[in-house]
DNA sequence: CACGACTTGTTTACTTGGAAACCAAATTCC
DNA sequence: GGAATTTGGTTTCCAAGTAAACAAGTCGTG
């Protein structure tokens, strides 16, 4: 062909880039996330805020800031989504008297009952077959992924010393 | 109230999300944004630009929206970021004859020359020690990502459209 | 040919998220 | 005790990214 532009879909050259493992993290995600939305998307609560409320939920009284660096986001942005949040009446906002400049979050009844609402599609979505990997194969990735970011998994509440190397 | 919120950074609870392979994902792209711009950001090239710099130059005459679609960002965005780049001096857009409609992509000198320079930084980056992760821990996760992302390696440039059953 | 359906890129308005400056409260250091 | 520094949250402004409507080109079918 004359056109040297009449490259299909699958004829793209990655290049170095699909050795990268940042650019393979961000395709991961943005594709995840497209997922995400396609089974929860009619819930009315986005990833971030989803996120928020269960953490809140989880650790009541956690500090506005302490759960911004948890999620990797900035204290500017975390102040806006829980003031969102507060005017949905999801969380409430409160002044510790030990220290009066942080902001202490506590789950409101209603933002209990929006996350009881939640679990169950959520838990749902997790516990479907993952698009292009087995099983094993998620358990793993998962696994990389929880010692890449230095983060416990959730069955083992408290942090093993030794690294889980539950290989075949 | 007493202090319940006097909480770690080590002692929050993930609770379910721990073990999200969507949550994992989004923190493990954010955590290797920040490394990004630590080891590269005084290059002037943010993530984005880059990716789309070396896929132009690795794909020269690439549509734009074919591009769109490979780093799933909406055609939108993308007509922004290109004319900026353009801009720049970075690529040249092109309308080719077969379909009028469409703009084809090319790397310019500038812009080859900013990739050139570019290259070995982040050749450095890619290959140093990630954080957490041994070597072969890192070789196995890129494959599961791009086994989720149905991506072929790099290594092997063409490789057909049915799944890799044949693995290395 | 003509008409409708679809595709490609663009524009506009909006949401999400970050950078930097700022204030108030806490902490450190004489 | 009191200045200097640090910390936690907020505000303002800007960049990154999306959604929806749109114009122009293409394609299929009568």
């Amino acid at each position: 062909m004359a056109d040297p532009s009449s490259k299909d879909m699958d004829q793209i050259s990655f290049g170095t880039l699909s050795d990268s493992l940042g650019f393979l993290l961000r395709l991961a995600q943005l594709q995840n996330f497209a997922e995400f939305y396609d089974h929860l998307g009619t819930l009315g609560l986005r990833p971030g805020a989803f996120s928020v409320l269960l953490l809140v939920a989880e650790n009541p009284g956690i500090r506005q800031g302490l759960l911004a660096r948890a999620l990797m986001i900035k204290r500017a942005h975390m102040t806006k989504m829980i003031r969102a949040m507060e005017a949905e009446g999801l969380v409430h906002r409160t002044v510790p008297d030990t220290d009066r400049r942080s902001v202490a979050l506590w789950p409101t009844d209603a933002g209990r009952r929006k996350l009881a609402d939640i679990r169950a599609p959520f838990a749902a979505f997790e516990t479907r077959a993952t698009p292009g990997l087995t099983a094993p194969e998620e358990r793993q990735m998962k696994q990389l992924l929880q010692k890449y970011l230095g983060l416990a998994p959730a069955s083992a509440a408290n942090t093993p010393k030794r690294p889980p190397t539950t290989q075949r």
